[in-house]
DNA sequence: TCCCACACGTGATGC
DNA sequence: TGCATCACGTGTGGG
């Protein structure tokens, strides 16, 4: 019967949006057990003492394993396995990427710098490409609008505290990207504290603070990005 | 007595060196336990089937965890928690070095292509970001860029209470203004919660949330106003 | 029914 | 000595 949680623990731990850090080594007790047992006897237990202390320990590296979910997208599983190995093939993934772009990069300001002013565009898309799965629709406008979807390069919702989401969003800058964002997150009919997009380096990111408990922080998140998709698939059931 | 290894664990576990990835979804036995106790009572007790599925599950995880310090470089404690923060903190040192890379390709990129006059958002990127060294070559621009200090028109640096103190900043939006916001505030090495930049009627403002005390708000302050000083005046003893 | 993933308490070991 | 981490066996709840 002491065996209470269980499955409510990772529910109850999604309060830990990002990682407070605040306890690396300071003190133990951030909301971690005091050291009283509920029957009243206190810590003078010499065994009992050790209860406590693993207690922590375990839910300290819950935490920890939570906060590195938080910082790899695309967690489809919520294995504790799992998620130690979507960070790793995140990482090697990283690691792939930033190798690729060094040398793109090398290669652009070694070669190409003066020659042609009329940029191969094409050259340039293999390292930009988000690598990985999603079809890369080719439609990229060299300055004629056309369909252009939104694509999402990260997606995080975290509960800040004080009943407060935070939605931050960065997406490919595209024609009318800024527009349909709005229109997302006007249709989703929010408590919105406030809002705002910032363009920058060729990405558009959008911080969103939403009035909203801990519990509807992945409810929120599954309604941003149905909402995203269906505005970039025209035949989409629509509800708005 | 049944407790052997303990320590050796880790040592023993040396051999994997990258992560197999055979087991994925495969049998769960690569060099795991076979369901056969030492006493030679085989998988037939109810109850002991449970120990060697257990005994299993552990042994992957710590692999995993394993694994996952082999892809992290600099470790220095062999913690399973401090493996899983270093790794947090891996991949958002990667997702910095990761954007500022990109804004870096944006720049080459837009050192060809200038011809198109698109919406002003454009015209703010075309900038440097130095990762090390190498002065970008001169801006052969079309006579807009020229050396634009940062012009603040107001700053306000306040303590919000839960070791937040949030900067407000204003200033003109010039070319390369944002960019260099973002290098004093980088420079600064600050523990930033959250950070964000709006561009409004001519206008750059920037919001950041720092995690600090309420006795280094002033410091803070004038932390900023030197960095910016500094970044103005190109005659400064500029550090890095 | 079993299986899976988990939290829990406990004893051991090292600093 | 206490304090930290760890592996282990066990009970439990969901699928």
């Amino acid at each position: 019967m002491d065996n209470i949680c269980d499955e409510h623990y990772w529910e109850n731990m999604l309060h830990y949006s990002e990682e407070f850090d605040s306890w690396g080594l300071d003190e133990p007790f951030s909301t971690y057990y005091d050291s009283s047992s509920p029957d009243g006897t206190q810590s003078s237990s010499p065994a009992s003492k050790n209860i406590v202390s693993e207690r922590n320990r375990r839910k300290k590296l819950n935490e920890r394993l939570f906060a590195l979910r938080a910082v790899v997208p695309n967690i489809s599983k919520m294995d504790k396995a799992s998620i130690i190995k979507d960070a790793i093939d995140y990482i090697q993934e990283l690691h792939d990427q930033e190798r690729r772009i060094q040398s793109e990069i090398s290669e652009l300001e070694s070669g190409n710098v003066k020659n042609n002013l009329v940029f191969d565009f094409d050259r340039e898309m293999p390292a930009l490409t988000r690598l990985k799965k999603k079809r890369v629709d080719h439609n990229y406008d060299s300055g004629s609008t056309r369909i252009s979807p939104i694509e999402v390069l990260e997606l995080r919702v975290s509960y800040m505290g004080e009943k407060t989401v935070v939605v931050s969003l960065t997406c490919s800058k595209r024609t009318d990207t800024m527009v349909k964002l709005c229109q997302v997150f006007e249709s989703l009919k929010l408590r919105i504290i406030t809002a705002n997009i910032t363009a920058f380096s060729g990405r558009l990111l959008k911080t969103v603070f939403v009035e909203a408990d801990e519990e509807e922080k992945d409810h929120l998140r599954i309604k941003i990005e149905n909402a995203i998709a269906a505005l970039n698939d025209p035949e989409s059931p629509m509800s708005i």
